[in-house]
DNA sequence: CTGTTAGCGCTTTCAT
DNA sequence: ATGAAAGCGCTAACAG
């Protein structure tokens, strides 16, 4: 056996669970009751099987004791993809959230998989509960059908029936910047993103219209464009040829709004004197353009982490019925909006973490 | 039983071979077979499981089949973190070259986990093999250990007896960019990083030697900083305050150049007139701050898809002797370096997904 | 070509 | 308190 398709490794078995009995001279039992933490065990057994163990460096092989109790101890992550840090953020905060109780992640992009329904499917096969962004490219009967098999937690999506939902709040923060943009005089707001694209972009527009509607302003409609460097540098070549007309911008993401204002300003228009932008999600670079861009910030981290933890409720627990949490952004307000430069310096938060081994 | 730890879960079973056999009106034996693609089946029983399987939506229960075959199918990414874009690149293309062989990727994080040691060995029991970064705080023995017993591919890490490795060149390319620097006459130059903190930037450091010993010059010791924006910023302050005398930086990575060349700025020198600044990874940012950072792109992605490759390879293959890889790196001029600014645009890259769902 | 059967390593009754 | 034994779901001989 073993010639095909197994591993024919030049790595050694390592410890099985009757190895550790045969050391330390009991059964296997008494092993896995000692390893289990179960209270019926001499102390005189405990302490050999533990030595033994030691010795051996034993680690119980996930498969077989999945097998046996009929769980993975594993949260399933599905994400488009990784680029920017608002997925790695999620993800760092799903991973430590998860890794705190214990479970491991397996980590499944959905970007570049020709069959995403499939690839979830075998996913589902080695995990107990799996978080996914709303918009992962999955068609919702999938969703759905999974929920019906497996614990689902959406992120960022919107309520579904029998899946439980994790966000970030939109609505409010957005009439807040726009509100903002409002109050420094400007009238011709316009808004960057696509309402279509899901629940997010979606209520940031409503909360945009929202703040024209307390101020007596009709709303314009939404120039629905991807969250993406290159459309917002044709979004600003709108502008400047006329296209477009507006004396603010509200963008759905930083990165839109970066590539407007260094558009802009290349094509000769000020920022904000003659067009203020304001982001969304405050990316690294939001700090160290000029000027600064005003831009909201989600908890993304905590977002993660509250994915991993109503996985794992939902998991352990009992039917308790399906949340729909949303966690409170902060407005950073810096002068791209038409705010005065703040302090001279540059604030670097702290400690972050070097990128390069 | 089931009472206690096991999911009281209000998620039904799934089906089973069980199930599928009987539904096809078969044995499990030829169940397996079907789905494992033997030839030896007669084309109406196979359509007949084909058919079964598909009404159940069965797909085979991992740990089963784990436990079976004596493989997972699985391979282990251990990172410190992920914040900027460097371990999400390698991720990304570690994922999409994984997936490419058929393998689930479990991730694990480093940082802030009170055990590595503990939590890698726990990983190793449900993966076929594991990459880690170079510099993952896990203890040489530690690695070497593990790679006794399970195949490990070394990220970015010095080479190993019995572990394979992949890094990005560097001593090259920093040779090349202390050259490029010192063509622009500069003459006092530092390097900022520390060599000590892993095989990246200390072959940075000796690219950073050889340039000067090619141009008859003695280089400086280095300036050992960690790899953050707060030890830019300090780092600049030195500068400022005359602790420190250069007109060039050679900075390990671009989040200390960005910071510097900020800071810099702040107290009132110029970059490149009073001081040139480069940096490593060419971040977003890099393209966005003005001047322009001169970078050293590596080749992320690639890197941690080789990474998936030689795992796979060394999990499948035989016993070929273990490979210590280089991927070639690539040198971004912009004008933090001295050079005249390049066209007035702004080029961003071919499309980069949104970041914001 | 197909069914029977023996494990894979571990947990968990059920006796003792 | 401890051991024997029965599975968990699947693969892979081994007989037919």
């Amino acid at each position: 056996m073993a010639t095909s398709s197994g591993p024919p490794t030049r790595h050694p078995a390592g410890a099985t669970i009757y190895s550790v009995a045969e050391r330390a001279g009991v059964s296997i039992a008494s092993v896995s009751r000692v390893l289990q933490g179960s209270q019926a065990v001499s102390e005189k057994t405990r302490a050999r099987v533990l030595q033994a163990a030691e010795e051996l460096r034993y680690v119980p092989l996930a498969a077989a004791r999945s097998l046996a109790v009929r769980h993975h101890e594993a949260h399933g992550l599905v994400l488009p993809e990784l680029s920017g840090p608002y997925y790695s953020e999620l993800l760092m905060g799903f991973e430590s959230r998860a890794a705190e109780l214990g479970q491991s992640v397996v980590l499944m992009l959905a970007q570049g998989k020709k069959d995403v329904p499939q690839a979830v499917r075998k996913l589902a096969t080695r995990v107990d509960g799996i978080a996914m962004l709303g918009s992962s490219a999955i068609p919702d009967e999938t969703v759905t059908a999974l929920g019906g098999s497996k614990p689902v937690v959406l992120i960022a999506g919107d309520q579904t029936p029998a899946v439980d939902t994790v966000r970030a709040e939109n609505t409010a923060s957005a009439r807040e910047v726009t509100a903002h943009v409002l109050g420094h005089g400007r009238t011709r707001l316009l808004f960057a993103g696509d309402p279509a694209a899901g629940p997010d972009i979606r209520d940031r527009y409503a909360g945009f219209v929202a703040a024209h509607d307390d101020a007596g302003l009709d709303a314009q409609p939404p120039v629905p464009v991807a969250l993406r460097e290159d459309e917002g540098t044709a979004l600003a070549d709108r502008l400047l040829k006329g296209d477009l007309d507006a004396d603010a911008l509200v963008c759905a993401n930083d990165e839109l709004a970066l590539a407007v204002m260094v558009r802009l300003r290349e094509g000769g228009l000020s920022v904000p004197d003659d067009v203020a932008v304001v982001g969304w999600d405050d990316v690294m670079t939001a700090r160290y353009v000029v000027p600064g861009l005003t831009t909201v910030r989600q908890p993304v981290r905590e977002l993660g982490a509250r994915a991993a933890d109503l996985l794992h409720e939902r998991i352990t627990g009992s039917a308790v019925p399906h949340s729909a949490q949303v966690i409170p952004t902060h407005l950073v307000i810096r002068s791209s909006c038409g705010c005065p430069p703040t302090t001279p310096t540059h604030p670097a938060p702290a400690a972050r973490p070097r990128r390069t081994p």
